[in-house]
DNA sequence: AATGGTTCGTTTTTT
DNA sequence: ACGAACCATT
């Protein structure tokens, strides 16, 4: 991102005063220690939840550094989020300062954006490539399956990309996997037809999507060896985090630079008159031999936080780590320095019904803490109020809102929780939710950026013909496009000729104008012939693009009150190309779209502090809070019902509670609620499985499942069971074997009156009372009057839906409409 | 070509 | 429930 282009090579000596290492040593357990101090080929630091990894990381680096073992240019630190890179940066130069300047720390991405920006042109690329986003491939599959037909064999976009995403992924190319396929089947045929097409395509547009950027940086190495051999040359230790998460292709990544370099060519190799490593001080003259053993890597990750196997993350290299490096050290780190015990015995409780792992126990020295508090609401509603009291009772006891967090399965979950929040007036921000850069107009704006910067993305040029409408629609771009293939130029190109386009004069006028403007934007940010474009180049291109394209204009016009909300975004786009020039001076045009491209929103650095964080969980790892609500806990949400069908699925949602329980430092909140509505219909949900796997002990139930409804047999039956009564009986114990179905309803015996014997409830020894609720085929019509626990009597509106999912509409005297479950609602006729 | 109405599917997670 | 995407109408 902005790391200083040309590494400073400090003279001997030149360490900050007193450069001893005991300041970077102090403090450690004799495993960080071990972590920090070793020395071999490869190290695996399995370093649980808490476990200080990013300290030892750190200091790892800094004890290198320090001890001049290696050169910053040497050092390859790779992570997965931007967030996680510039905290690693900012930290390691907080320990040795500028000494840091000249390392690689960024993300598998941004290291591979870097190396391709190098070698594009080895391999029918120009530097200026563009980076497709996962909506831009989507936009591009949709033609092809159009195009392609594919839509007739039932292939949708989505199912395509994910598809491609997959194989390439596994470092599969489209005449790879038609090597392998049935090419007997049409279906296979077509997809080959559109994967190959799309490839091509993305060629053309000079462009690379997300997986390219790793796998054809893979590809680049296997192909071009001497230009693999500078890098392994030049990187002597690379470190990689959250390795757990790492896909086949990132896999293959590390282990090309990772391997000895056999040599040849040991002259400095200069690609494009810019010299990409410097003579290496720390092995002599730095020419002579040229073989040397490959680079150190050291991988640090916790197989029971890998939750990204959905997209390719294979857990198998972490847990075959050893395999693959026989002389591996490793060093395991279980003691946990964030957490207090309940919470980590409730955490480890969790993840002990993961088979096939390997066993490890987190503990802390923090004493047992205040035991889990865990609450049942009867709707999402229900439990967001009791999520945003419980963040007002913590704030009065003089917690800060931004040491409180909220986490959610789903993002649609946040919906409630939002409602509570701003009716409760708890202040709170969404992190990850709408992704800036996805809104309409910024990739409206940044696509006149990318027409100006790699006129050969076709896509981005047709994406701003009309935007502002200038009235050219499918026609008028179908005959610019026959131009440009009758003449051979380009898409853009064409838009130079507007006269020859048979076009009317009005249409005429509008594309000369978009082309002037593109024009002028580009002698700004790409002046010809060796001028460099000032740092605030990008600032203003972009602001003429948007506004002599009529753009924002056509925005500040428009009555549509959203508009405004886009004006101010766009404004807020202007404001980041501002920071970039302020940040990195150099960079260019290139740069920053390539940065744009690779920045989720997650990495938002700008810790608004002060206000309750709402995320998912998946979003959630890596943080950690003082306190920490975990809602929704629920079959079908926590684990989710479509990782049923998914091998490791359920274990994968484990992982995934798991990650979420541990990010709590002091106070740990798990509740659920017995109702949700969800595809707009309210149905019963039920305890999740993981819950019980929770020693009672640990919760404090402050409304347990059982005190909320009963849920005898029939009606959960009804509306949840999987499969009629599995039988598993008894459901004796506590936490035994994984993904039973003991909240499965039992076949009950039918008792008379309102004490059914309870399912959930049996499972719940520490709940506090014994209420039970369920209304049974309580008969009820439109008129009658009803009284309710809470909301006092009202008047039947009128009753919807059937059996377990009767509604009643009420309209209370006090408390306004309801709708209620008649099943479940505490009411009662009268 | 733009508008409005309807259907549809969508709700795991991210570089 | 909600938004996007599709379709039919002007």
């Amino acid at each position: 991102m902005s790391e200083a282009p040309s590494p400073v090579i400090l003279p001997p000596g030149s360490a900050p005063a007193g450069a001893g290492s005991d300041d970077l040593l102090a403090g450690l357990n004799p495993q960080q220690l071990d972590a920090v101090t070793y020395r071999g080929q490869a190290l695996l630091i399995v370093a649980g939840a808490g476990s200080g990894k990013t300290s030892v990381l750190t200091r790892r680096i800094a004890l290198l550094l320090r001890r001049r073992e290696a050169w910053p240019s040497q050092i390859l630190a790779i992570t997965f989020t931007n967030k996680a890179a510039a905290e690693m940066r900012e930290r390691v130069e907080r320990l040795v300062g500028d000494a840091a300047r000249g390392m690689w720390i960024s993300t598998f991405h941004s290291a591979c954006v870097r190396i391709l920006r190098r070698e594009a042109e080895q391999f029918g690329f120009t530097k200026s490539f563009t980076i497709y986003d996962s909506g831009d491939s989507r936009a591009l599959i949709k033609r092809l399956v159009k195009d392609h037909e594919a839509d007739a064999f039932g292939f949708t976009p989505a199912a395509v990309q994910s598809r491609i995403s997959k194989l390439k992924n596994e470092l599969q190319d489209a005449e790879s996997y038609a090597r392998q396929a049935n090419m007997s089947d049409p279906a296979e045929r077509v997809f080959v037809e559109v994967f190959a097409d799309y490839q091509r395509q993305l060629q053309k547009a000079n462009a690379f999507d997300f997986d390219d950027l790793i796998g054809q940086t893979v590809y680049l190495f296997r192909a071009f060896p001497q230009i693999a051999d500078v890098y392994r040359r030049r990187f002597r230790h690379i470190l990689v985090d959250e390795y757990q998460d790492t896909n086949a292709a990132q896999y293959a990544l590390i282990h090309e630079l990772t391997r000895p370099v056999q040599g040849g060519a040991p002259e400095p190799y200069a690609s494009n008159g810019m010299m990409i490593f410097e003579p290496d001080p720390s092995t002599g003259s730095g020419t002579a031999e040229g073989a040397e053993p490959g680079a150190a890597l050291t991988v640090v990750g916790d197989s029971d936080q890998s939750i990204y196997a959905f997209r390719g993350a294979d857990i198998r290299n972490i847990s075959e780590f050893e395999r693959d490096f026989p002389s591996a050290k490793v060093v395991l780190l279980e003691q946990n320095y964030r957490s207090t015990q309940n919470i980590l015995s409730a955490a480890n409780a969790v993840i002990s019904n993961n088979f096939d792992r390997k066993d490890k126990k987190l503990w802390s020295d923090k004493g047992a803490g205040h035991a889990i508090v865990g609450f049942t609401g009867y709707s999402q509603h229900d439990e967001a109020q009791f999520v945003a009291d419980e963040v007002e009772a913590l704030r009065r006891a003089g917690m800060p809102y931004g040491e409180m967090a909220v986490f959610y399965r789903t993002n649609s979950q946040s919906r409630a929780l939002e409602e509570i929040f701003i009716r409760s007036a708890v202040p709170y921000k969404i992190m990850g939710g709408t992704k800036f850069y996805e809104r309409a107009e910024i990739k409206d704006a940044l696509a006149y950026l990318v027409a100006v910067a790699n006129p050969a993305d076709e896509m981005a040029v047709r994406r701003i013909l009309n935007k502002p409408r200038r009235g050219i629609g499918d026609v008028t771009e179908t005959a610019i496009a026959r131009f440009a293939e009758e003449h051979g130029i380009s898409f853009r190109d064409a838009l130079a000729h507007p006269t020859q386009l048979g076009l009317g004069p009005k249409l005429q006028a509008a594309i000369a104008q978009l082309d002037a403007v593109l024009r002028e934007a580009t002698d700004i940010m790409l002046p010809a012939s060796g001028e460099i474009a000032p740092p605030t180049a990008v600032a203003e291109g972009l602001t003429l693009l948007l506004q002599k394209s009529g753009y924002m204009d056509a925005l500040r016009a428009s009555r549509d009150p959203q508009d405004e909300a886009r004006l101010e975004n766009l404004d807020e786009l202007i404001a980041v190309t501002r920071d970039f020039a302020r940040n990195s001076p150099e960079g260019t045009i290139v740069d920053f779209l390539a940065e744009v491209a690779l920045v989720a929103d997650s990495d938002d650095l700008d810790d608004e502090s002060g206000v309750v964080s709402l995320m998912t969980m998946h979003t959630a790892k890596g943080l950690e809070f003082d306190a920490v609500f975990v809602t929704g806990v629920e079959e079908d949400l926590i684990p989710h019902r479509i990782s049923a069908n998914e091998p490791g699925g359920p274990q994968e949602e484990r992982r995934l509670f798991y990650v979420g329980i541990t990010r709590a430092r002091k106070r740990l909140h798990i509740s659920l609620a017995m109702t949700r509505a969800q595809f707009g219909e309210v149905s019963v949900a039920m305890p999740s499985r993981f819950l019980q796997e929770i020693p009672s002990e640990l919760i404090d139930w402050r409304q347990s499942p059982g005190d909320v409804n009963s849920r005898g047999g029939t009606q959960s039956r009804a509306l949840n069971a999987r499969r009629p009564s599995t039988g598993s009986g008894t459901g004796s114990g506590s936490f035994g074997g994984s993904g039973s179905d003991r909240f499965a309803p039992r076949e009950l015996p039918r008792r008379d009156g309102l004490k059914p014997l309870s399912t959930a409830m049996d499972k719940f020894p520490n709940r506090v009372t014994a209420k039970v609720r369920d209304n049974g085929d309580l008969e009820l019509n439109a008129g009658d009057r009803i009284r309710h626990d809470d909301f006092g009597e009202g008047k039947v509106e009128a009753i919807t839906g059937e059996g377990a999912k009767r509604i009643a509409h009420v309209r209370f005297d006090a408390a306004g409409q309801k709708k209620l479950l008649v099943k479940i609602a505490p009411i009662e006729k009268i």
